[in-house]
Order: C-alpha cells, then sequence, then structure tokens
DNA sequence: AGAAGTGATGCATTTTTTGCACCACTCTAG
DNA sequence: CTAGAGTGGTGCAAAAAATGCATCACTTCT
C-alpha cells in the first residue's frame, strides 16, 4: 500500500537502529531514507526519532506513531478481507500465536478441518511462551493468541476460556500408574521433569509447591515439552502436561493422571485478541471455530 | 498528512459526485485525478467507486475504506495531540455537536471557562439535532455529542446521562403562571408553540399526548427554540423547553414550570462519543470537565 | 441530432524523489 | 593522540513520478 510506505521506513530504521542500515535493508540511498524521515517529522509535526551519536532509537512520540502506524496496517488488512468476503472471495490469512501444548495436536487439527470449509485461507503459526504471545497481539504481529495461563497484560482481550487440569505424564510400569488422581507430593517424591519458569504449567506447579513443603527438584528443566514427554521414556520420570497437549493411546506405553485440585488448581487455556480490535473476517470466523472446539473439550 | 492526500481527494470524488467537479474542487486536472484513483484501487486490490454514466459513487466497499480512512485520520490527531501533550504543549482542537439547547448558555459558559485553564485549546460547536449529531460521531466529524434523548444508535457510546424535565415557558401574566407544577393536559388547553418532530422535546411530548385524550394542537410548529422564546411574548402562547436551555431573571417578565412527571417522563441529555474511539487528549479531557458540569446540575 | 455531461488515455511538461559526493561530528582502536 | 570507521545531514544533478492538455468513447437530456 503506497500510502504507507513511510511507515515501512520508520519500521526499518526502527529495527536497524540505524538510517543508513535501514536504508541498506530497503535498498536504497541513506540520503533519501534521510530526508523522508526528515520530511515526514516535519509534517507529522515533532521528532520521531532520537538522534545519538551512534544511530537513531525511537522516542515516545515515535512509540506512539508506530503504535499507531501497526493499528492502522492491521484495520486496513481488516477492510481489505471484508472487501473479499463480500464479493464472495472467503480468502485471506490467520496468524496464531500459540503455547506449545496446542502445537503437536490440537492447532494442527483446527486448521486443518477449518481449511476444509474455507480453503482459500491461509494461515501462519506461531510458538510463544505466554508473554511473548501477548506481545504479537499487541503489536499486531498476530490476530489471535491461545496461551495456558497468560500474564494477562491489559491488551488481551478473552474471547473464551477452557479449563485444563495437569496431568502428569509417565510410562505404564512407573510406581504411580495405578492410581487414579495424583497428589503432588506423590509426583515430588519421584524423579520429576518440568518446564522452565515462562510457561504457565511451571507457574501453577510453583505456586502449588510454595503453599506445602515439598520443593520442587527437577531432575531436568527443559523449555520443550516434545522433548520432556520423550524423556520420561528414557529415564522412568514424570512430566506434566495440560490435556490438550497430550493424545495417548492404548499400546502406547504411557499414562497420563489428573493432579488433584486440592493441590494445583486448574488453569485456564485462554484464546484471545488484541483489546478493542476489530478482526479480519477470517480471524473472526476461525476464531469462532476455536471457540466451538474448545467448548466441546471443557 | 501527505500519505492521506489520496483518501482527501477520494472524500472530495465522494462528496463530488464526479471527478471532475472533484479535481475542480480540490485545483488539480481531472486527468490526474482519475488516475491516482484508479492506481488506488488497483493497490488496494478493488474498485472504489461504482462508474455511473453521469459520475461515480461509492460502492460498498468504498464505504467501508472511506469509514476506515476517517478512523484513521482520527486517531492519527489523537497521537499528534498525545504527542504535543507529552511536551507539554497542552493544545488541540475539540469539535462538539450539541442541542440547540445548549447553544445560549451552557456550552459558551463551559467552552469559555474550559479556555481560561487551557488555553491553547481551541473549539468547533455544531447546533446538530439528535439524529445529525449521532452522525456526526460516526463519521467522526465532531469528538464528542452533546444531545437531548439521542436515538442512540450504535455507535454512541454515552458518557454522562442528565435527566432533564420539561418546562413550560410563558409571560408571567399568563393563566397557568401561578402554578408550581403544571400538567400537560391544562398546557393543551393553551395556545401552544412545539418543537419540530426531530426534537427530543417534541417526541416526549408526542409520546405522552398518545397515552392522553388531548391532542398536540400547536399553534406554530417552529425548528428554533429561541424563535419559540421570543414568540411566546408576542401572542402570550406557551412554549416547551428543557431547564438547560434556560436562564431566567426575575424582572424577565416570563417564567418557567415544570411539567408534571406523571404526564411526561424525563427526558435525559446524553453526553457521547463514537463507540470504541480514543479521544484526543483536549477532547477527552473537555468531556471529563462536561461531565463535572452535568453532575452539578443534577 | 446535437449538446453537455461523464470517465479514460497518450504524450509532453513539471514536480518530486533519489543517488552521489561530501561535510561535520563522535566514538573506538592502536 | 591520532587514524579510521561509524553516524546523520546537505548541495546538486539525474531519474522517476505526478500532472496538465488534448482527445476519445460513451450516455443522457434537450
Amino acid at each position: 500500500m503506497k500510502h504507507l510506505q513511510d511507515f515501512a521506513y520508520i519500521e526499518a530504521v526502527m529495527q536497524a537502529g540505524s538510517i543508513r542500515k535501514a536504508a541498506d535493508d530497503m535498498n536504497i540511498t541513506a540520503s533519501a531514507l534521510n530526508r523522508r524521515i526528515q520530511r515526514f517529522e516535519e509534517e507529522f509535526g515533532s521528532e520521531i526519532f532520537e538522534r545519538l551519536p551512534r544511530g537513531v532509537r525511537l522516542n515516545p512520540a515515535g512509540e506512539m506513531l508506530v503504535q499507531h502506524f501497526r493499528a492502522q496496517v492491521s484495520d486496513l488488512r481488516r477492510v481489505q478481507s471484508q472487501v473479499a468476503d463480500l464479493s464472495g472471495i472467503r480468502r485471506g490469512h490467520v496468524s496464531v500465536a500459540c503455547s506449545q501444548a496446542l502445537i503437536p495436536y490440537f492447532m494442527p487439527e483446527q486448521i486443518a478441518r477449518y481449511r476444509v470449509s474455507h480453503p482459500g485461507v491461509t494461515f501462519s503459526v506461531s510458538v510463544r511462551d505466554r508473554e511473548a504471545a501477548e506481545r504479537d497481539l499487541s503489536t499486531f504481529r498476530s490476530d489471535l493468541a491461545l496461551v495456558f495461563e497468560p500474564i494477562l497484560l491489559v491488551d488481551f482481550e478473552v474471547l473464551m476460556s477452557a479449563p485444563q487440569t495437569i496431568c502428569v505424564l509417565m510410562r505404564d510400569d512407573h510406581p504411580l500408574a495405578g492410581q487414579s488422581v495424583l497428589r503432588l507430593r506423590d509426583c515430588l517424591d519421584h524423579p520429576h521433569v518440568v518446564p522452565t519458569r515462562q510457561y504457565g504449567v511451571r507457574h501453577l506447579l510453583d505456586v502449588a509447591a510454595a503453599r506445602g513443603t515439598r520443593a520442587i527438584a527437577p531432575v531436568v528443566e527443559a523449555d520443550s515439552f516434545d522433548f520432556m514427554r520423550h524423556y520420561v521414556i528414557h529415564e522412568n520420570a514424570i512430566a506434566f502436561q495440560i490435556p490438550i497437549g497430550l493424545r495417548l493411546w492404548p499400546d502406547s506405553g504411557m499414562v497420563a493422571l489428573p493432579l488433584s485440585s486440592r493441590d494445583v488448581p486448574s488453569g485456564n487455556l485462554l484464546l484471545g485478541q488484541m483489546r478493542g480490535r476489530t478482526l479480519p473476517v477470517a480471524s473472526a470466523r476461525f476464531a469462532q471455530s476455536l471457540r466451538l472446539a474448545l467448548e466441546a473439550i471443557a
């Protein structure tokens, strides 16, 4: 879009940290880029960048402006999407940031199912911890976020909530495998692997452990649930995961048992968008589809 | 703002109904304007105007686009206003659409009072009936609207509400002048002047009259409260107005008496903005100032 | 049938943007 | 302390883009 070219340049400069580097990235001369920015600042009525001896950096005015432009670009896409929709085109693009737990089963299933009836819609999926997911929303990098126990920044508008009880994953020959519900203290008696602190599962475990006397003493700490799931096969340890990230068939040699709600409260899987934003049709429809799917789970 | 020039042209064409007329308005050649629009439509990915034999008209896509652009311009002003504010400039512009009743006393007082502490802030005031006021909000022509009994479209977000009992205005030698509260049927026995149907006062009277047996039979119907106020001096008739539009001093020869709430319910004076919009600092602050003033009245 | 509208288009002209060379300046490495 | 490699800023000529003019094809109303 031609009239947003200045923004593209501004964003490039912001990202590169210097006009010359940005000019190089954008295949343009530094002088031309420099003058574009000067001209824009003059029209805008205020400087956008601080001139430092080693480059430039957005000043507060610039940060507000960039946020404005991002919202603007996002809204323009929404309009284009709606225009395409009213000519019956049913196409568009949906970008989703989601927690790791949703990567192996839930998201692929949902997206594939949606694309059966909307083959013109394309997707981008980003794995993000709960903090990064919310940042993606507020910078308009993602339309939707599906996150377990987010920090809930002000920009996060909840579209749907689904409770998830943390489960304990282990081999079926593990001593605890016979029970139906597990107490946290029993789990901590056995070698356990836990996610790193940025994850909601770990956060809930930390809070729960702090209430009791037993501390979490992981034999392995990892930021990949995929890794943890495979690790417990080798050292007969236990791992933690939410049900939506698990799919155990009878002969897999693994079992997953829920943690007692007396010890660890259920967390929530939240579907959200940037607060106040009107989503493009494709994203809004896919969000609705996710809502139905999450309702079916709960 | 340079990057919104296309929008200025598009709006001009929309307003003029033809490219040539718009080109004339904008001091540009029709061919140049024509090509700008063609280029824009190509970049946008869809036609914006219907080409009719006698000119052009926005198509649905174009209407969505114009709405988008208006929101965009409005938001850019908000950003500029905030930028100016953070450098301590305390300037800006506030546009208000308001009912006629507020024109003689309330708005001048409020604006003058606000400008004492914020001399850098400028104002534009438009008299609008309740329907036009809401349209002004949703097309971003006004930041705020202060209207008596609006129709309440979806785009109208209420910021403050103040009840207003309809008063009957007459000369102090009028037969009814001695009462303290008036019944509607008594009023209808005397020659009365009423506002035209677009006004909230008339609407409330119509509804009230429909409940009883007495019909409204105005000797004069007018769309100017100023006219009506002066008319009752000449024919010793009665007129209707809400208290905020009245200021009677003892020796003026006029009295205003409230209508009984048994006959005519109180209407509401509503301060509102475009739903979901973030107002520029100046407008938001002035709205806050109006809220306090309205609270003091109620 | 003709006049007066409309939007579209090819081509020369004008305006704007860009690229190049260079300046003034600040840091850092030797 | 100096030399070099960064940085943003600027004058001037070349390139690119937007504009104006003349004209076409078409519809509507007189």
